[in-house]
DNA sequence: AAATAACTTGTTGCCAACAAGTATATTGAC
DNA sequence: GTCAATATACTTGTTGGCAACAAGTTATTT
């Protein structure tokens, strides 16, 4: 459950400076929308719902984020940097085959421990298909930037010798993301079952070793 | 454009039997829905305006579909029906690889040709993933049909030989699948880039020749 | 104390959903 | 075959809820 906003930090009720009322309020609202739209679906969550969820009144969604686009958008953008974050860490001084395979884990294990935040984080993702709004813009940078991320592992991967010299690495970091996003396609329509989700990441793994380092001994 | 009701069959105005009355008009208000799904997403899309677009009035949407969903639902099974034909056609006394390679060729060339109706059907598609409602059902039968597809035409391809004896067809038709999705994701998101959506089935097709059969001669 | 920023309450227009009405086909008795 | 009675296709009326914005109130800054 979620805290009401005056129960929070500064030991008193309020007496909190600009920065830290608009940092609190809109934390709450985070943690109210990605509950909301988990539980109910984006189309279902509402500016009112997420305004009172998070303690506040019915407007304060609205106000803060301009529109519900607004909202989801700022719910993606500060999800997307978390998890830029941890991917980082994860792949820390790995490249080629090694840095794919460790994404590839942190994805799986990602969907086990199954996080509210991150299952929000993938509505919206989906969602961004189908609207024309500044959310399909963010996904657009996001996807564009992991891109650059796998291409990168691959190509230094090449260059220490561990990848195959003939590996067109565009095409493989392409393929490999685009697989990614077919498998959590599959993990929103049946959470349930995980086991499948676990059997297409071990595939996952299996098929970009055979193609980045040739059949595994 | 969409023809007004009472100008298409039946030489003169009227004088048509009640199936011929609800065919046309289910045929006008799917075709209605389709084009402004495609022109301006499924969130604004309003059954008001499919009703008024096909030539009725503003309510026999939401009367013959019961929702929003509803007619969404409807539009997915029709078209789902549809494509599941053109697939039959397509992979006819086919198996193995040669099938997959077939659907993969006739996937790209449909995104490639982009007819409005596909397009429309992914963006249903991937809005699924959000909802709870039927629409999710469906998708999730005709996930499992396309599954049972190719796990029949990798087992017929290990039947004749043409196949790796030891490949998982479970596992294969997952990660087919997933991928498939993914591609199609990235379509949807930025369809302007058709060169990326004909590599991306390129790659895809090596690779599943190099998990049936082996590394291509 | 005046000004500014955070937040709330009031209002409008639009939509989905459903109810109640009208028009068009079907059925069956004569 | 014709013409009421009935069933079905379709339209119009109504309600509640939401997003979006405007105008107000409360908190903090200078």
């Amino acid at each position: 459950m979620i805290e009401k906003a005056h129960s929070i930090g500064n030991d008193a009720n309020s007496r909190m400076t600009h920065a830290e009322r608009t940092d609190l309020s809109d934390t709450l609202m985070f943690e109210a929308a990605v509950s909301l739209i988990v539980e109910k679906g984006t189309e279902k969550t509402t500016l009112k719902d997420v305004g009172e969820t998070a303690g506040y009144s019915r407007g304060l969604a609205g106000y803060r984020f301009g529109s519900k686009g607004g909202l989801f958008n700022y719910v993606i953008k500060r999800i997307g940097d978390e998890w830029s974050q941890e991917l980082r860490n994860v792949t820390k001084g790995k490249v080629g085959y090694e840095a794919i395979a460790a994404s590839i884990d942190a994805h799986c294990q990602f969907c086990i421990d199954a996080p509210t935040t991150r299952r929000a984080f993938y509505l919206l993702w989906f969602d961004a298909a189908s609207t024309t709004s500044d959310v399909r813009e963010s996904m657009i940078k996001i996807h564009q930037r992991r891109h650059q991320d796998v291409v990168k592992w691959v190509q230094d991967g090449i260059d220490d010798g561990s990848v195959t010299e003939t590996v067109d690495t565009d095409a493989v970091a392409q393929l490999f993301l685009a697989t990614v996003i077919g498998i959590l396609y599959q993990w929103m329509l049946q959470p349930e079952s995980i086991d499948s989700v676990r059997q297409l990441h071990a595939n996952l793994k299996h098929t970009m070793q055979v193609l980045l380092v040739g059949q595994p001994r």
